[in-house]
DNA sequence: CCAAAAGTGTTTGTGATACACCCATGC
DNA sequence: GCATGGGTGTATCACAAACACTTTTGG
């Protein structure tokens, strides 16, 4: 038999955002360390509660928006976890979402409550309740992403290098690329348009800025265009 | 600031199967009609409510269990819905799961609360609430994971012939394929038993029956195998 | 002139696709 | 003996992977 309105339990829904930021070399993500109870002192990942005016899209554009400032980050709501002891203090299910933000351009709010800070995904501490779980499952669903839809732009300063591009992609699919291959692949799709401008802090010879055109990008998505890197 | 466990509002938190079948010719889906308010007499998918002591696959087993009295059925947590007036009764969020369950062997448990009936994929009504974007979802959610899991037998009887299952993966990936390339790339992911058994149902000549090998399947990802079809 | 990173093409191998005929059987 | 679906192999093409040298320029 069906549950009734009436008769069904009411559960506090909790968000959770794993956050991706890429510093030219690796793949981070951000973690505060609680100062308050449950687990006050251990790291975990950034949330809040669902409010009851809100969808958990609004309510993870306002949780980043609180630490960021930022309102036009990308977001991918990730898995509901609902293990029934998996928050120690209530009966809690978290949504996680993850999000991509680019961390050199923008500076961290601060915030009295806790601290923020970037960890090298490889190197990230011990997280409270099923963050870990999270975590992992974040990384995965970004590589599946990542290959699939250009999205990788969003973990990039507005103009970048080919150099940074493959960096980037060596850091989120954790494999070394071939230079030449990846260059061709990447011209092959058409999508990025080459500025006249050159980064010149990496080398004496300089090398060129790109920009990703999400015009065109659109365009030839409209006509049957499969992005795949 | 992070909202406090007390101050946090709570919420129903409903659960919404999408169930595939599969009849030989065209993929299938589980539907049934309200007896029930709100929107009693239209079509929906198969749900209920989340229970405070069970996780959520808990609660998509029972469903499933109460409605086909199996407990082995094949489920995947697909996405969590959460327009604030998704549902007009109350403020509902609804986690959708897919299920794939073979229609031919097992009898569908009669309850007086709904009908059941089953609807291919392309001819079905219009469901309530959400309900359309969650089967459309569950679709390409499907036909991701049917090219690179081997999950479509979940859909089949344990005995099997290529066709049967060439006809399975049209089905699910809406394209036509071609014989001798399908069998061949099955043939090589070499995790079918072809069994000394015939189908003569189909044929005077008869076609061999196949099984899924799950040992030697779970054998070869061991050893870094990938299916792929 | 030299050190350091940027930039650039070709070859080879592998997997995907296209395609047509013979086989076995019951009637 | 014939109608019906079952079963099989090869040639071509497109994309992925391997691979090394030249260019630029600030010091």
């Amino acid at each position: 038999m069906l549950s009734s309105y009436s008769t069904a339990d009411k559960v506090l829904l909790a968000l959770d955002c794993i956050i991706f930021g890429f510093d030219q070399h690796q793949l981070k993500i951000l973690l505060i360390q609680r100062d308050f109870e449950p687990e006050k002192g251990k790291w975990s990942l950034i949330g809040g509660f669902l409010k009851r005016t809100e969808t958990l899209d609004d309510a993870a554009k306002r949780i980043l928006n609180h630490l960021s400032g930022l309102d036009d980050i990308y977001l991918e709501q990730l898995y509901t976890f609902s293990e029934v002891d998996r928050d120690p203090g209530e009966r809690t299910l978290s949504t996680a979402y993850y999000a991509l933000i680019n961390s050199e351009d923008h500076k961290l709010l601060e915030d009295g409550d806790y601290t923020a800070k970037w960890f090298d995904i490889k190197e990230a501490p011990n997280l409270i309740f099923d963050h870990n779980e999270m975590v992992q499952k974040a990384i995965l669903r970004l590589r599946r992403r990542a290959v699939s839809k250009p999205i990788g732009f969003e973990l990039l300063p507005e103009k970048f290098t080919m150099l940074q591009l493959q960096k980037l992609y060596e850091a989120i699919l954790d494999v070394e690329l071939d230079k030449r291959n990846f260059i061709n692949k990447v011209n092959a799709l058409d999508i990025l348009v080459k500025l006249d401008e050159k980064d010149m802090t990496s080398s004496r010879k300089g090398s060129y800025l790109y920009q990703f055109d999400k015009e065109k990008y659109d365009q030839k998505i409209e006509e049957g265009f499969t992005f795949k890197i």
